[in-house]
DNA sequence: CTGAAAGCGCTAACAT
DNA sequence: ATGTTAGCGCTTTCAG
């Protein structure tokens, strides 16, 4: 591998002037930099990312560590960070913490110690990945999930409004008792939706029953069994409302294992899209979240935040929107 | 932060030995190595990796480029390479070139500046970028799609049987124009698949329609207007073979968009599974691969590579196997 | 405008 | 078994 003295001695100027030409920082002789650029050309020369990343004490890369690659909500999101980080010059380096904080801190030690340029995490439960990175001042934003107590730039949706708005839906079309199936308590979208959902009951006047709520774990066996629970527990509910899109595939795909008739033995909503949910029979009613300006929107905080790095952390919260399909409403002629 | 010279000083030891009880390449006396430990923790010391990378020469990162995040297909299979890169002590980091040959150039060239330790990489098209790698002596190794004319480590599955396959089920299902919808030509899934899907209709003595041939771009939107495209030829096909899971759903979606009946009007076979598949009605009817299988193999190829820079390139091609299910079955009445 | 030289933080000979 | 020392390849003062 050819190095940058290699490319001086080739165009007969100092490793100094090579530096200058290749990084624009300094005027250079047009001669002079005609000669670098030919030498480099000659000798294939590309310079040693490491070596740089060293000398400057940072990478141009971007760190986003999702909590679930399988998870197309996250993969969307990926998308608008990328394409954000493409026109800032960055390249994005995509980790799946898997909703394992073992893992989510592993890589967040990864970004640490390669000095990644700044990072976009959607926590998987402590805060403690966060802290970190806030601690070594590496620019964070915090995507999807709220970390309690931590002053970091947030990219957020309204989770709250878009459960409640569910919830209110189902109540609506004539639905008695609705359960909830939620994340892992302590995880901020698992909390808030959970809230969400109970605020609309209380404001429609109707009891909490917590035998209809399970806490789940935000993927599709999660949300299969917690439905399964709710099916035989003493009184079961007449609709559900799941707090993400892969538990909801679950759920729906315990319904359609158990023969329960959707919608109208049981209606459902989830919160965020399915890829294809139109082919899904009947077509799931969700919470549609916009996930690709999530994702914008965070790889924007964190430019900003990479250019002034002593700004007041923003928190951005994005509306949620009820996409009303199959699963919610009754056949006007079933009782 | 902390350097290793702080924590030699602190431990009062010099900086060799803290690199070498950080290491653990050389025995040091239990006490010292105690010390030196103690000093890492009080300071929080975190070994600056860009230091490590540019003596080393190399990274503990595995590059893994894949085609489109967007496709379950190569998150899936992503997370066969986590697991065992995972137990390999190697971190994962994923670059997703959208189908973009400039962007897979991009990663690669991330790739070599950052000196990972190796590359995962599924090809949009051309061959230049695993060239490159190869060039470099990186350890790489290809997946999904082969590289004519380079001799690489190579993970696959059997494109011409699973596409043969697929195709003889719908004429044994009794349809009788069997179209095809395939990706860009020149790339080696799209390619092979069409050879497969034609060498079923030979076998079958039936003759080849090229009017009944689509080449898209392996995504949804593709899928849809090659199916569109089909329904308005002058003699629309009875059945389709498609020849991955995203051009499927549309293909699906365009289908049910117009009204057409599935399976009766229209047979149709996917390549690749779907997430849910059983939620999509009617069930679609895949030729399954083994995603999960394809990431641990290519991991386990790219370790066995890294160990053995010298070794001849190995190529694995792992089965398909057809997946009956709902979009490929007449019913009894139907004609 | 250009070159010489120092040094980023770490590891691996080499010496003791 | 431990310490001393010399770089890895680059950028960036500092002189000229």
């Amino acid at each position: 591998m050819a190095t940058i003295y290699d490319v001086a001695q080739r165009a007969e100027v100092s490793a100094a002037t090579v530096s200058r030409v290749l990084n624009g920082h300094a005027s250079v002789d047009p001669q002079l930099a005609e000669r670098v650029r030919a030498a480099v050309e000659e000798l294939g020369y590309r310079p040693n990312a490491l070596a740089r990343n060293l000398r400057r004490s940072r990478t141009s890369l971007w760190g986003v560590i999702i909590s679930d690659v399988g998870n197309p909500f996250f993969t969307a999101l990926v998308r608008g960070v990328e394409d954000v980080a493409q026109s800032s010059r960055y390249s994005v380096v995509l980790c799946n913490s898997d909703e394992d904080p073992a893992k989510e801190a592993d890589y967040v030690t990864v970004a640490l110690a390669e000095q990644m340029a700044g990072v976009i995490l959607s926590p998987s439960g402590a805060a403690e990945g966060v802290r970190k990175l806030l601690d070594a001042e590496t620019p964070v934003v915090v995507i999807d999930r709220e970390v309690p107590g931590v002053s970091v730039d947030s990219v957020l949706v309204d989770n709250e409004h878009g459960s409640a708005e569910a919830t209110a839906h189902l109540l609506a079309g004539g639905y008695q008792a609705i359960a909830c199936i939620t994340g892992p308590a302590g995880i901020s979208t698992a909390d808030r939706r959970l809230r969400g959902y109970r605020q609309a009951l209380t404001e429609a006047g109707r009891a909490h029953d917590e035998t209809l709520v399970r806490h789940s774990d935000f993927r599709e066996r999660g949300g299969y069994e917690a439905m399964a629970s709710l099916l035989e527990a003493g009184s079961p509910p007449d609709a559900v409302f799941v707090a993400n899109n892969l538990m909801a595939v679950g759920a729906l795909e315990c319904l359609v294992a158990r023969g329960v008739a959707v919608p109208n033995q049981m209606g459902i909503v989830g919160f965020d899209d399915l890829p294809w949910a139109d082919l899904v029979r009947p077509a799931l009613t969700t919470v549609g979240q916009p996930t690709y300006e999530l994702g914008r929107t965070a790889a924007q905080l964190l430019a900003e935040r990479i250019a002034d790095p002593g700004k007041e952390p923003a928190t951005v919260v994005l509306k949620t929107e009820l996409h009303v399909r199959g699963t919610s409403r009754r056949d006007a002629l079933a009782s």
